[in-house]
DNA sequence: TTATATACTGTAAAAATATACAGTATAAAT
DNA sequence: ATTTATACTGTATATTTTTACAGTATATAA
């Protein structure tokens, strides 16, 4: 398959988008307006090109009659093959092939936020937050995570699902369950790696 | 969701047809052609009536701008929208348009077993069983339940969310929280219907 | 008997859309 | 120095497409 450029890259892209958005590909006007082109001659050009690149094919004389040959992001949209992850005792929870259960297919924006993998959850640390043993939380990579928020933390080699607090040097792991205690670390003391943070949770009865 | 009639049946399959053979929606004289209809009004009133019971959505003003949103072809497909249904007080949870909270793109088939919709959860009855407010529990409609499994009743005009539990002509509605008590029916005096039973549960955080 | 819903035909106009043509500009290759 | 490829703007037009309106026909329900 021959290369695109990167003109061409945003325009498969944008079709890719939009079609996924509504369903229907989008007109050059259209794609002109998405990528701030003044012509729909420029998306033409590129369709074209596209197109004598075998990444799409366009039934001619027909209104938005652009199909998809070859996808260049079949990743990421809906219908995905989310995996799903261990939460295991000893080291980070890495989407590395072996430590994928299984995967579930459904959509990465069902949730309010977009996430990467669920993760299957140990113990009944949170289970007055209604976390079971075995339920999946959505987590969504990231380190931006504020106090109050339901945090994955790696300390050392373990991880933990608690809801998080931080002050000043300070952070605070805190369960929802009286049986359990909070965790705190001294950050001068010891490192903690903030892996991600759930965004939903699904549970199968 | 509505039942159609045998031309919309036929109209819905061949829009989806269609899209899945050249990737973007049939226009309405490519569905009069295909369906033999002779004038394009025959196919715009079968879309509009598709449209109104919910199975596509049209983009006014838009060349091919049908979208499908509830699949007849429903084998194997992901990403379909599931709706969600709010826990009314009055009335059987029905799949009227007018029912319908919003959509959830994802798998019927994501829980062990399929499901028809999403009930959102009022109230806290069902806490305990870390079931809470605003959570969206996995419908699969059937009369099919077992004590133990946690169900959709309708007494009368109220639909609730409990255990099922059935002894001879008594039947057990029993809630997860120590604050509520248990729903006792003489199956004799009252009666009860099972309008489904949960597969699974999502909540947004 | 009179509505009412389904299921169309036929026509036409307005709007959306594809697409051709004539240019401009820039960077890299020959 | 000239060509070639990429990457557009701007305009215009033929065609496609939506969509409104005016009818016809049939079956079912009130």
């Amino acid at each position: 398959m021959k290369e695109l450029t990167k003109q061409q890259t945003k325009v498969l892209a944008c079709v890719e988008v939009y079609l996924n958005k509504t369903g229907f590909p989008p007109t050059r006007a259209e794609i002109c307006k998405e990528l701030g082109f003044k012509s729909p001659n420029a998306a033409e050009m590129h369709l074209r090109a596209l197109e004598k690149k075998g990444y799409i094919s366009i039934q001619s004389g027909s209104s938005r009659g652009i199909s998809i040959v070859k996808s260049q992001q079949s990743f990421e949209q809906t219908g995905e093959q989310m995996p799903v992850i261990g939460l295991v005792a000893a080291g980070s929870p890495t989407l590395a092939e072996e430590n994928i259960e299984k995967r579930i297919s459904c959509d990465p924006n069902m949730f309010s936020d977009s996430f990467d993998y669920f993760l299957k959850v140990k113990g009944l640390s949170m289970i007055e937050a209604g976390i079971h043993e075995d339920d999946l939380v959505a987590i969504k990579k990231t380190t931006n995570v504020k106090n109050g928020d339901l945090v994955v933390v790696r300390l050392e080699d373990e991880v933990t699902l608690k809801y998080f607090k931080k002050t000043n040097h300070s952070l605070e792991l805190i369960p929802a369950n009286k049986d359990f205690s909070t965790i705190e670390v001294d950050l001068r003391e010891q490192e903690a790696f903030v892996e991600g943070k759930s965004v939903g949770l699904i549970r199968t009865h």
